[in-house]
DNA sequence: CTGCATCCGGGGGGATACTG
DNA sequence: CAGTATCCCCCCGGATGCAG
């Protein structure tokens, strides 16, 4: 094995991906490409307005996405991956494999 | 892409590796193999007895590490990880590269 | 040596209602 | 359409002290 724990980095990974709705947002932005706020929200079927747009900020404010506004009236917002996001596909996809592999039974608790 | 987001349980993975130190706990234990509980709180520098023991345990409720107590005196407690903890090792893989590859300057901030 | 008990603060996240 | 504004609760994680 090749860990060096004593400096270990995980934590940063981690922090970035914390947050309720943030690996699925990244998920959907990743295979959609650019999507609009309220194609989103229904994507993510549960989330409120104050969540979605506190998460998409978090996420752009980490570089992850951007966020670009159109001046138009009705108005038009839409959101899309950025490179440095795509290099957390590796881990999403690490993720979304174990999570489908090892699905948790918490229906039966 | 092959992702779908829709049955996503990339959730389940992050919630499982959610807690300061869990990861780097786990990380250790994959590397040692068997640790003693004073060995891994002098390898995390800074951890407090409390949330050492507080993550060990859910860790443990997890299933991802185990616990062997020795009835001695003075006791003597070794944690160890499970097959079902090593099936996590490609995701912090995955996040320990990413981690030294994008490292983060908060320092600077 | 390996914990548990207690007190405490901050913030992530939920529900609901309102706005340019 | 794309968000704000408020209120509120839970629980993670820190500090300190005690125990078998």
């Amino acid at each position: 094995m090749k860990f060096k724990p004593q400096y270990c980095q995980v934590q940063d990974a981690l922090s970035i991906l914390v947050g309720k709705w943030k690996p699925i947002i990244l998920l959907h932005l990743m295979s959609e490409g650019t999507m609009r706020y309220g194609e989103t929200k229904k994507a993510l079927v549960g989330i409120t307005p104050k969540m979605l747009t506190s998460q998409l900020r978090e996420l752009e404010e980490e570089g992850l996405i951007s966020r670009k506004l159109y001046p138009e009236v009705p108005p038009k917002v839409e959101y899309s991956i950025t490179e440095y996001g795509m290099t957390l596909e590796p881990i999403l996809v690490a993720m979304h494999d174990w999570g489908t592999k090892h699905v948790i039974r918490k229906s039966e608790m």
